[in-house]
Order: C-alpha cells, then sequence, then structure tokens
DNA sequence: TTTGTGACTGACTGAACAGTCACTTTTGAC
DNA sequence: GTCAAAAGTGACTGTTCAGTCAGTCACAAA
C-alpha cells in the first residue's frame, strides 16, 4: 500500500480486480469446453492472456477459481431469467413460467452457461463444487418461483425441462436425425436452428 | 489356441473373458464416483483385483475402458425398465409409463448407474464417449416407446423428470431441508427416504 | 535519482498417471 | 513329465500438470 495512504484512490487502483473479473469470464468459457479434472489453468491463463503464475496469485487454486467461474455463471443465468420476467407483457404465472423458459433457450445459445453448469453438476463429488452447485441453484429457483409465482410442480417441471436441455445439449442430439432423438428434442430447440419455433416443454397443454 | 483346436471348448475357456466382465462391472462403480477424468485406471484395476497393467492387456486403452462400462450401465438400465414395463399389470400408456417411472428411481438406488451416466454425459466432449451416449440413449428411448406404447411427449417427459432425478443426486438435495431444495425434489424420493412415497412428476394430472 | 510497491512471469519441482515391456506363474494337452 | 500358450504382474518411461519462487519491470512518491 501506498506509504501515506490518501484516502482517495484516483485511477489504476487495482489493476489485479480488473484482471481477475477478466479471468474469471475467460474461465467460464475455458472449464465449459472439457470441464474441472480435464481442464489445466494454463488453458484458462492463455485464454485470459496472462500466465498460469499469475493465476495462481490471484486465485488460491484451481478450485477457487472453477468455483468462481461457477458463481459466475449461475449468475448470469439467473440475472437473464429475472431479465426475461420483468420484461414480458405476461401476467399469469404460467404465462411468465413460459417466458422465462424462452429466455432460458436463449441464454444457453452459446453453449458455455449450460456446459459449465453440467461440469459443474457433474464434479459435484468435490465439496466445494457441489456447495457452489446448492448455492446456484438456491437462487435460481428462488428467484424464478418469485418471480413468476408460479407453484412447486410448476417450477419443477421448469427445470426437469432445462436438464432435459442440458442432455441435449451435452450428446448433440440436435444433429441426430433420427425418431428417437427427435423424440428428446422436439419442441425444444434455438428458434434460428429448427423450422418450428417452439418453448421447451408442455408447459400449457 | 489349442494346437489340434477341437470344436469343443470344454471348461474354463477364457478366464480373460470373465475377467473383463468383472472389470468392466466393477469399473461402473469407480467410474460413478468421480467421472473419466478423475479416476485412474488403477483404481479400477484395485477394485478388480488386478493390476493395472492386465487392465491394460483387457482393454485397449482408458478410454475403452470407460466406453465399455457406460454400454454396460445403459443396458442394465434398459433391461430393468423393460423389466418392469413386462412385470407390470398396467394397461394404458401413462400407467406403464409410471410403472417405468418407478422402477428408474428403484434402479438408480445405489447411485451408480446415476452417476455413471451423468459422468458420460458430461464427457461427452470426447467423440467415443458421445458415440456412446448417443448409442445408449437410442436404446434406452426406443426401448422405451415400444413398451410403453406412450406418445412422443410423454416419453419426453419420462425423460426430464429423469435428468431432474439425476441433479438432485447429483447435488445431493435430498440432505437439504429447504423450500428450494423440496421444490426440485418434491415426489421424486426414494420411498424409504421419504413418507410419502410417489413417483416422479406428475405423470397423470 | 532513489526507493518502494504492485503487476506479472520464466523456470522449476514433485506428484500423478497412461501406457509398455520383459518377465514369472498357471494351466491344460499330450 | 514336458511344453506351449494363456494369465498375470513389477518395474519402468514419458508426459502432463498444480503449485512455487525468485526475480523483472513499470511507475509513483519523495
Amino acid at each position: 500500500m501506498p506509504p501515506t495512504a490518501p484516502a482517495t484512490e484516483t485511477k489504476s487502483r487495482s489493476t489485479a480486480e480488473a484482471q481477475r473479473s477478466k479471468i474469471v469470464s475467460r474461465a467460464v468459457r475455458v472449464f465449459a469446453h472439457a470441464g474441472y479434472h480435464a481442464t489445466p489453468v494454463a488453458q484458462v491463463a492463455a485464454a485470459a492472456g496472462v500466465s498460469p503464475a499469475y493465476v495462481f496469485r490471484l486465485f488460491p487454486g484451481k478450485l477457487a477459481l472453477f468455483v468462481s467461474a461457477v458463481e459466475h455463471c449461475y449468475e448470469r443465468v439467473r440475472v437473464g431469467l429475472i431479465a426475461s420476467a420483468d420484461g414480458t407483457d405476461a401476467s399469469t404465472p404460467e404465462e411468465i413460467l413460459a417466458a422465462m423458459s424462452d429466455a432460458y433457450v436463449d441464454l444457453i445459445r452459446d453453449r458455455d452457461l449450460i456446459m459449465l453448469q453440467v461440469h459443474a453438476q457433474s464434479a459435484c463429488d468435490v465439496p466445494e463444487i457441489r456447495a457452489a452447485v446448492q448455492r446456484g441453484l438456491a437462487e435460481l429457483v428462488t428467484a424464478v418461483t418469485d418471480a413468476s409465482g408460479a407453484d412447486s410442480a410448476s417450477v419443477q417441471r421448469f427445470v426437469a425441462y432445462g436438464q432435459l436441455c442440458h442432455l441435449i445439449v451435452q450428446a448433440d442430439l440436435a444433429s441426430i436425425d433420427e425418431t428417437w432423438a427427435r423424440t428428446l428434442s422436439d419442441g425444444i430447440q434455438h428458434p434460428d436452428d429448427a423450422p418450428t419455433p417452439s418453448r421447451p416443454g408442455p408447459t400449457r397443454d
């Protein structure tokens, strides 16, 4: 810290914090590809344009870096969903939930958010990761419930079909033109990936 | 092979094949804990009571071993579900599907089958693993569709709630006594883990 | 100019692990 | 018993990777 330590921190003051943010957001992308165990820290460092050593300087370890990425990911999803609920002119809980479903499909267009969730879930045998997933889900489910006003069973269905989306993306079912694959992915597609735009799951049938 | 090569292979004939089976079934259990990337072959070997070198003798590599385990896992699930469909006295498609849902919840009691599916899904960036998952899903969805006679949307819902089960098990939501966690796991529980036995998902509401 | 400090890195270490290979032990046919 | 093939392993190798450490560089205050 500066010797006289004036109260005003005018400018550059914490390039480190900016780097930290940059590394986390790059980490979301990089970890999304192959997950926690299969992704070296060096790869995240390269994506952020810094040395691996510096990543360890800013984060206590690989695990903490991954957890930060997971938290960032859940927050982006939550913010996106809430924004869609606030932005829709729907009024009934089911309609708001349907708008959120559309927003979720749209959010996960780039695969990073969905794949990181999936990888975080599958690394839940690491206690710190499991805790992060639980925190993320807690906030997500609570936010969706509050914003939509939907009942428990509807929110459960929302999440179930969300998980189905994860499977479709992971296993790349959209690329398979067979009956069974269409059974799983019918009605759950990105508007411009398929001729029949629709919302995921029978939210009102 | 034997010198004169008689057509009859009387007894022991292929301890290796028996070992291979044993290793695969242990591999399901061991890989289920931490997944493909985080599980050393040595751990599978130890669980099967053989040396790591011998595992590499029976399998071309770690990847092939994992793929075999995944195939074994999907087959067990498929066989279990079909057996429940054959064994039920239900007659309508929805009732058969409900029986299968109960059977699935029962099948995954030991966590191994569910966790290996999850880990296989999350390792889908490895082409061979993705192909195995696709094959497994193809057979599973086809079998469920044929055995139940249910329509596409119902089978989709069946799978969606199955994926929700995966999330509940991975993140250990059953151990969390909070509203959001109950929202996700209500009605999806092992009969003896909760006072209110029920089938997963609103299959008839 | 000197001096102090935060940003940042190259080069290294130690451990873990996939895969190999030469070797020993077991088994079964004659 | 003998012999060949199959079953099975210990010891090794090359690589990858998390994490460390001593140090450089840019810059700001005095």
